[in-house]
DNA sequence: GGGCCGCGTTGACGGAAGTCAAAAAATCGA
DNA sequence: TCGATTTTTTGACTTCCGTCAACGCGGCCC
């Protein structure tokens, strides 16, 4: 029995619709992996060798300037697939931000084994134009919103994307959710500074649109002002 | 004789790597189209009716808020694939931004072909996966970067990407080229205002790094200035 | 419990880029 | 060729957000 038949992500990963045979087949090449928080699991313009699903946790994506100003250009969640196949190095490096299980490969070896299974390429296929749409949207945010629109738009996704993974299976977005990341981070994927998220925070909670129980807790409490805001 | 025989996007285009039969067949459900500049092909959240090589000419693809800003997400150029396949909309519109001849396939046909050739498939995430690469970096650039570096890393990129096409055929990157763009397209691609773009132009214009002899030509005097402004 | 450390918040201030307005230059049609 | 229109440039002013600095709070270890 291979380690497959019990994956919470079987069903919605890549590896969906593999026949039994085939499954076999990726998880003899594939190995199953922790990363701990704060862990980096592929660098930025390293040679890029391994690619991976994610089964559990969340991982940001990060490009970086020479004197170090950070962009997180993407968010892996359960499910997601990361890493560069078909390329010979990766344009962003992957950390985990909560405690993370991966399954992951080698690149040549995932390589050859997608080039010989065209229904796995065609799913990953789906994912990346999926991603690409995500990631232009994610595009208008940074050039052409102001900060409280960053702020609230932000909020907004992630009660729809965390919703998914918490006990309550998709009932609609959470109202309630645990960010997995630090105000720095947040800053880092909106493109503001520390003290601005703060500030946005701050000002949402003293208009009662939000509450911020802890540091990463957020409820939301009035989603349509929200919505209004996010423009 | 199909019309792909003579196609000048035929050995780069997604079509490069099928034989004479497939190209036969995907000839059938393609044809070809003229679109002037200015004129839009594909609207932002339309039904993603079609899909579409390109083989001549430059086009935009933007995302706009209800409100009228504008973002420029990404620019497609010969031999690029448009159009959102195995979706239900497309997440931007599409806009000529010189005259473009390109080879426009419905995307039920499409789709359809697609998953009938697992190479054109592969074909199709190989560049997906580039441009999702592309994308990414200039996230950097919208989040991090302040209006200098974006401006030269702008024409930096323009000089690379504009080489390939003219009649010099990729003797590394161009020299004196002409932008596809005007002023404010600049703006929408930077994330800035046309002011702030025609700022920086003279700026560099003054410094001595850049020429400009006409409104859409530019010269590069010093393009080490312009890398080492890049960031 | 107390002190330390990292993270987050708040305040004061300045500057980069946006806004508004007008002049200048290029484009186009008659 | 000339005037009309559009695009770009330039200038004056404003504002949003970044920077710098101090403070607060919670967690953690001894």
């Amino acid at each position: 029995m291979s380690s497959c038949d019990t994956c919470v992500v079987r069903n919605r990963a890549i590896c969906a619709g593999l026949d039994n045979r085939e499954i076999e087949a990726l998880n003899h090449i594939g190995r199953r992996r922790m990363v701990t928080a704060g862990e980096p699991l592929i660098w930025e313009d390293d040679d890029s060798l391994l690619v991976a699903n994610v089964i559990e946790g969340v991982l940001k994506l990060t490009t970086s300037t020479e004197d170090g100003r950070e962009q997180i250009v993407g968010v892996a969640y359960p499910s997601d697939f990361i890493g560069r196949p078909f390329g010979q190095t990766s344009s962003a490096s992957v950390v985990a931000l909560t405690d993370a299980r991966v399954c992951v490969f080698s690149r040549n070896d995932f390589d050859r084994f997608a080039r010989e299974h065209p229904e796995l390429e065609h799913k990953l296929l789906e994912r990346t134009l999926a991603e690409l749409d995500r990631t232009r949207s994610w595009m208008m945010l940074l050039g052409r919103k102001n900060a409280s629109e960053k702020i609230a738009t932000f909020l907004l996704e992630m009660s729809d994307r965390l919703a998914e993974t918490g006990c309550t299976p998709a009932f609609g977005p959470a109202k309630r959710f645990s960010l997995p990341f630090s105000r720095q981070q947040v800053a880092d994927v909106l493109g503001l500074t520390i003290e601005t998220v703060s500030r946005q925070f701050t000002k949402l909670k003293n208009e009662g649109v939000i509450e911020l129980p802890s540091r990463r807790e957020v409820e939301i409490l009035n989603r349509g002002a929200l919505v209004a805001l996010a423009g």
